[in-house]
DNA sequence: CATGAATGAGCCTTCATTCAT
DNA sequence: CATGAATGAAGGCTCATTCAT
């Protein structure tokens, strides 16, 4: 193989790579604004800007297109609260820096959180799904839980929970804040950022 | 009216409840194997032994019988940790009554619940399911509070957070248990068992 | 036969003739309120108060319900005219009259006429329909010879057109007049008024 | 744009407008079989050598797919007495030549004028339909006076009705042959030719 | 490569009809 | 007699998928 077939070749890797990550783009548009259960392929096809016969040509299926672009997704979500831990300089500041941050994604982001439910929610339902959404899961946790960390360790003391407790109870607190939110409630957001905050001091000794 | 035709009318009252009782029976049942994305009108049908077409005629909609159903599904779900809250004599008691129960109804009704778990949030896409899903969840937090306050109580302390903060992590906690125990992880339920157990620790003073 | 039981006899199929009667009064109306295409069975029971069900112990058919329907319509139609022929003392009159019940019955019984029309199309397809279509045409035919003759008598003159030809003038008038009222023309039925009497004046000699 | 790919949008457009122009031909073949009530569009597709999946691909709807058939009708309509209005060379020649006319189609395009007629119908109950057969209305009633005025020319004559009068006299007049036609009265198409052409001479003065 | 025409299974719903009560 | 429960065919429509171009 010469230089340019290589280059050439790379080259439509490339693009295949990239024209699969501007579709699932697409997809997680249109999943986020319609949900699993009314998310057709059409649809998915007219928010990008190819013909619905080209989803086929890029993967082989529709479930391979939503795990594709459910993965996708993960590297959007988990990083969210990281900036939070880095500026704060007292367990105070991260306690009003975390709430602040949820509130935030809450208020901007409501129907990509949807999304993740509705997704993670599909894959008690569909095996495809399960092995992607408890990798991302696992990332979301160790998300949270570099917080809880930070936090403990700010206040000079421990968390007097495991990871996986503080990521669910954080969590429920979350799902619990969006339905609430889409569901209208002007104050989910508001009651969000304290909740979520008091809630970290109770996860840690003394807290 | 005679008390004849009363009890014609009264009885065929009954009948057509009844029947639509059976009818949600059957609604249930293929939500929770199928999910909402998957559940046809065709398929609750089968599961019930009767044609489609009758459906139809106790159901003005697929919508109807969907809400009806869920309606029926709250009566079933919100009492279920009522009895250990009776029992105990202990905080300790309480404690492990509420693990057990809870890892009890993961293990047994694990398709009922994730059956509740999508349908809550069908209702973030969907507002006719909405205002039922919203009344469901408050009588869940309602149960859950119910054994916040008596653990408090038999501790001899206080809450440390609100209702629904309480509700909320319990029921992350759940939900990330559903999730790995229907992945397969087989200790799921006893890991919950404990988490819960101590969660329930972590939300009284000096718990 | 005893007399009593012959009365009996005689009472009951008085009775059934009179549920017939009223159940075809129902059939009527709705299907002049929806046409042909979009009257079911179920609309027509509604519509009396009777259970649907009742509909096939009478008829043994929609079919049959139907032509028996049509078949009773016809005694509402064919004297429409009758009066303004009895009444007239002239030509002029009479030319009046007629137009002025055209309009009449137009602007008052609009739904009923476009039933007519809708099952007289029906019977082009549908041969059950036919013969009674045609007996009522007939009749139509007549009622519309009545004034014309009348009209001949009283200006001293004689009709220059055969039967038909008058009736299928005046019945395509009448028809226009319908189609445009329907769509929302006011002046639809001053028109026919004048249009008519008009038309009149040309079918007999020197008219 | 390049020529070639102009030549294919273009060609495309031709296709997609060809294709719709096939499936209306298909659904007026259905229509003038079957009727309006009970043309399905399965029919349709099964007519067309089409899956029935294909109309939905060329029409976003039933409705669609009527109107638009019913509109390419029009077009076969609204010229057919003007050959005869062209050749003839003195009045008589041209009531018999649009009595032959008239007999001529009633006799071949019996199912094409019967769906009219139904069409025209249906428009009295759906307003969807009611513009376009308005129209199609229209240009039928400047065909009828086509002839009605080039008569009165031939004849040295006038009109003594408006053109709305005499399209509703002719067409009436056509209505019911056609009605006797399609009941097998093997005598209406020469009857409708004689007294198309008397009916002719009697809408002129001294006609 | 990409398009979009075409398919056919499947969905929700309506409806004439049957029949036990 | 009359009801209304139940059936199942059929209707309009959506959609994932295939494939010729």
């Amino acid at each position: 193989m010469t230089e340019t077939t290589e280059r050439i070749a790379r080259r439509s890797v490339d693009k295949f790579a990239r024209r699969r990550a501007e579709l699932a783009e697409s997809t997680l548009q249109a999943l986020s604004e319609l949900g699993y259960a009314r998310t057709s392929l059409r649809e998915i096809a007219q928010k990008s800007n190819f013909s619905h016969g080209v989803l086929h040509y890029y993967f082989t299926d529709k479930v391979e297109l939503l795990t594709y672009s459910v993965r996708r997704f993960e590297e959007v979500c988990v990083t969210r609260y990281d900036e939070a831990v880095a500026v704060a300089l007292s367990a105070e500041e991260l306690e009003q820096g975390f709430g602040a941050a949820m509130a935030g994604t809450l208020r901007s982001d409501a129907v990509m959180h949807r999304l993740w439910y509705d997704l993670r929610n599909q894959s008690l339902f569909e095996e495809a799904f399960r092995a992607d959404v408890l990798e991302i899961d696992a990332q979301r946790q160790a998300m949270i839980w570099r917080v809880v960390e930070r936090y403990a360790e700010l206040a000079g003391a421990s968390p007097v929970v495991t990871q996986p407790v503080a990521y669910a109870a954080f969590d429920g607190l979350f799902q619990q804040a969006l339905l609430h939110h889409l569901a209208g409630e002007e104050s989910a957001a508001e009651t969000l950022a304290e909740d979520a905050g008091a809630l970290l001091g109770r996860l840690v000794t003394g807290g």
